[in-house]
DNA sequence: CAGGGTTCTTGACCTGGATCAATGAAAACT
DNA sequence: AGTTTTCATTGATCCAGGTCAAGAACCCTG
């Protein structure tokens, strides 16, 4: 590459060479899973000229804010983040946690202010697709708008789906939908469907699944001596897929 | 004392005026609150072309149900809806009661096939939007993809409060913030906030609500009791707003 | 308007998972 | 290195809300 006497860390080379090349989306791991799926390459090149690369975050740092106005929508572009909504005490609910190629801050568009704060439960990076813009470019290039609405539609039905789970599931069914939803995720991916790390800590998890961290702690032993995954720290290895399905309930 | 007599024969009698003039939705009571807002009455009346207004349903009869292609997103137009999504054994969740004006159906998109199962709770009719046409006719027409991103951005921070109500609240900040959220809703329709009739049963409540019926019976004694509210079979009347909105959590 | 179902209420009891408490094991800092 | 702080595990106890049971009030439909 270029500038070898540049000291500027990785991703910003990165960031850089794709955007001189105009190439960034194509050329991206995540291609697959992303947004510009299927848009033309005159369209997707429009929208690499509004996506802004740069932004990354350390572990705990917020990408926004609860009520701030709404600037732009965020793909996950590395690490992971967490989105919690908060009751007038204390309080809070873990409502998700997004993954590379995953959207996040999409719960604005209808208030134009964030109605979730999202934190990077580990050194992060996204890539920024700002509002105003794309909403102008959008409105020429229809498939960019159902793309937008399929997304929304997705987290909808997993919504839904998660309040299945809170509702209505045991701690040991919370517990093993959760572990296979991450599995499901991490394969489509590409990574093992099987062995793991979990970027988020046991209150995490637990306060996610509407339950409390012993509870979690306990079930992760269970589910151990079990023998159906093995747990070291963050580490999760899965060794019975389909025990594991018969638990989700 | 049934509240759909209050409300149906109205709507079904506007439905039939509205359709003779080809102008139903400008001179729809809901036009404030449907989708149509803030659209030019030339795309305006390019989207009544489109929009069928004649379903109709009766109580328990089902709008769409789980797995059933994608055919049409639905505003409800009279009635109410609730939707469920259910466990691999007998459990189901009720994931949401949709009211006049309020879209069904948005979580199809992604997938395109219903993800939950939609059922009348009371003698209702809803206006249908075939999902293909309005694509097409959506794709010229960039403020009316705009309006169904903002109401399945609605829908989804309003899914992320039930997840904070269902993982984190007590049975009576449940029960609070239901009643206030119904409320709310009335009041949005132009009816009152004080005094309504529930149109589903303490089944549909308890379930929704991630409680048993029985705890939503005792619930609404203590409510009663306590001189916040007073109930009568279906009708509710909010005594109290001020103390109701403090048990929200 | 009788009778059979369904839905709602109320009481008595029970349990899954929360809470409390104490200890161990990692990180993070100095 | 050691010290502090946070995070995870494990055990003992408790309680909010679930479950069971039995009426009561409300439908329906003939």
């Amino acid at each position: 590459m270029t500038q070898a006497n540049n000291v500027a860390p990785l991703f910003m080379d990165i960031a850089k060479v794709e955007h001189e090349h105009h190439l960034a989306c194509q050329s991206c791991a995540l291609y697959r899973l992303c947004l510009p799926l299927g848009l033309h390459s005159d369209d997707l090149a429009q929208l690499d000229t509004i996506i802004q690369r740069s932004h990354s975050l350390s572990r705990n740092q917020s990408l926004f804010d609860y009520l701030a106005p709404l600037k732009s929508i965020y793909v996950v572009r590395s690490g992971a983040f967490k989105t919690t909504v908060a009751a007038s005490n204390g309080r809070e609910q873990v409502t998700g946690f997004y993954f590379p190629g995953e959207f996040v801050g999409m719960d604005a568009i209808h208030s134009q202010s964030y109605q979730s704060t999202a934190k990077a439960l580990e050194t992060s990076s996204v890539c920024e697709l700002p509002f105003e813009r794309l909403s102008e470019i959008g409105a020429a290039m229809p498939q960019l708008q159902m793309q937008m609405m399929s997304r929304l539609s997705k987290e909808l039905s997993a919504d839904k789906n998660l309040m299945l789970l809170l509702g209505k599931k045991t701690a040991e069914e919370k517990m093993a939908t959760f572990l296979l939803s991450l599995s499901r995720r991490f394969q489509d991916r590409g990574f093992s469907a099987t062995e793991f790390q979990l970027s988020m800590s046991r209150a995490d998890i637990a306060n996610h699944l509407g339950l409390a961290v012993e509870t979690v702690s306990r079930l992760l032993g269970r589910l151990q001596d079990g023998g159906l995954v093995h747990f070291e720290g963050k580490s999760v290895n899965i060794k019975d897929m389909h025990a594991l399905q018969s638990l989700c309930g």
